[in-house]
DNA sequence: AACAATTAGAACGGGGTTAGTCCTATATTC
DNA sequence: GAATATAGGACTAACCCCGTTCTAATTGTT
């Protein structure tokens, strides 16, 4: 159906909230999980893979636990879904990691796929975490930020390499 | 991981063959599925999809089958996607049929991607069958047409709409 | 030193979705 | 009436996602 997992989902709204406190302070995984009334181990799990991936940073032990690695505004919608879903890759054929395509020599729209693919792409590492933490009207400043420009760049050479 | 199905991949394929062949020829189901060697049934059952979406038109009996609905300019992206595995919609909270989140009034994040949806859905429906079917190089002019201006020309009262 | 709090990591099972097949009915041509 | 095709739906097997659970490892407190 083309959607996120709820894991990604849940992350994101996880990540604002700790965009929410006070900047290096550290909540632990209950914290938030009663904020958000999701389970405990769920919200746990999610956590773990944030940090593993270098969204936040972690303290372990007594007083412990987590806030983020760096700025909100230097944190991309896209690091976060791929942090807990793996690579935004539209096709099978657009996957860095994929086999060959038993029809890929008789495919014309493997090319078109990977500026799609591009294009997606670009569109969710343009939304940073600050933009989505900010409420609605404020959201207005996520304007200028969106431009796509990927395919309109794209010279014959670009396209090329992308293969 | 953020992919479309692979009925919904295979069935674009199978619609630039469609798009290859002469207009208002009829192609029966064997014959895509022997070019793209695909199986059949998947096949057939593909294309009933297609056809059921108006995308595709056929006829029954000996010496039916299929053929594109209307001109492949006027088939999009987002029309193929939506025929073959449902709307597009990146969260749950931003599926017209959703039901009402439980975190809905503490969640920062719900108007945003409402936004993001737009995105992706008009970066989907600026595309089409023709442009897919058009083999690399010539995708240049998929360029112009690729301007995504849903959040930079979306005023506070539309985004209130959006909700 | 013992204990409590907290993250790290991996394994596990249930449920839902997807991929692909098969069967029956309907329509059309010859 | 026979052959060819699509229409529609049921069905199974495989896979993936969700959420839980268990066992370390680490740190602060008593």
């Amino acid at each position: 159906m083309l959607r996120i997992t709820k894991q990604a989902d849940y992350g994101i709204v996880l990540m604002t909230h700790f965009d929410s406190s006070r900047p290096g302070e550290l909540l632990s995984a209950k914290d938030p999980a009663q904020r958000t009334a999701l389970p405990l181990p769920m919200v746990s799990k999610i956590l773990k893979l944030l940090t593993r991936a270098g969204l936040l940073h972690s303290t372990r032990g007594a007083n412990g636990g987590y806030c983020l690695a760096r700025p909100s505004g230097d944190i991309r919608l896209l690091d976060m879904i791929a942090a807990l879903e793996g690579p935004v890759a539209m096709t099978e054929c657009s996957d860095q990691e994929a086999q060959a395509c038993p029809i890929e020599s008789s495919c014309r729209t493997r090319v078109n796929w990977k500026l799609i693919n591009q294009v997606v792409n670009q569109a969710l590492a343009e939304v940073t975490l600050s933009q989505m933490t900010t409420p609605a009207p404020a959201c207005a400043t996520l304007d200028e930020d969106l431009d796509i420009s990927v395919l309109s760049d794209a010279t014959p050479s670009q396209r090329e390499e992308v293969l």
